[in-house]
DNA sequence: ACGGATACTTACCAAAAGGTGCATACTTGA
DNA sequence: TCAAGTATGCACCTTTTGGTAAGTATCCGT
């Protein structure tokens, strides 16, 4: 233990260290639908259209570890889980906000360099 | 033009959108040095400790196809460019920040996470 | 002429991220 | 009993991303 960090710069900047938590192909959507309130397995599944089981499972428990979602299992007969954002993971969707303001202003802009890149060049 | 989004949700949110230009190993870290000015290659070489041309050289591409970056060939004698950031790379840099700021406060926790994982479990 | 600097380019590889599909254990409804 | 739904786990494979190491062309100082 005892790593006390002096000058131990494990990151040049905060977004460096931000990015490491919200990068992941689904994170974004995920982290979208349950800042809407606490959200069942399923309901998340249906909702991120698209995802995997074995994705969804991963990219939460990765969400999970890093304090961001909380996992609640109401151990009843019919199998209940839900996820939920832990106030942590609310004040990150809050800082994430002006970027998700920034993207929608452009969305045009990167859809077309993205298909820039992807046809011709 | 006149591409109109009725229901043409390319992106989830905006953050998807944004996310699709900010990721990518070294690009956080560039952004961080031009935005302290326009550097030459060389220079920004140095800045971001670690990066090989390949990489450097690739990520600039992408950001200048995103219109984050502008690369400016002063076509002189010995070889000279630089790279600098757009007034449209600027306004992403200004809606990073708040993500920047939460990096920073919590860059503890983060690192903890993060060691937990490659660690034990 | 040689070494070093500038700004890249290219080929080849390894590692990480993501995807597909099957399996589990339990329950409820038909 | 059989199918469907709940929330996962696991094995295997492909794609994407990143890394290493080399080469190019031009110029400068010695």
């Amino acid at each position: 233990m005892a790593k006390e960090n002096s000058e131990n710069q494990r990151f040049i900047c905060g977004l460096h260290a931000t990015l490491h938590v919200i990068s992941g192909k689904w994170k974004p959507l995920i982290l979208f639908f349950l800042n809407k309130g606490p959200t069942r397995y399923g309901e998340l599944k249906r909702s991120v259209r698209g995802v995997s089981d074995k994705m969804l499972i991963q990219q939460l428990k990765e969400l999970e570890s890093d304090g961001i979602v909380r996992r609640t299992d109401y151990g009843e007969i019919p199998l209940r889980v839900d996820y939920s954002l832990t106030p942590f993971g609310a004040s990150l969707v809050r800082a994430m906000e002006p970027l998700c303001g920034w993207g929608e202003e452009h969305e045009e802009d990167i859809a077309a360099a993205m298909d820039r890149r992807k046809t011709g060049r």
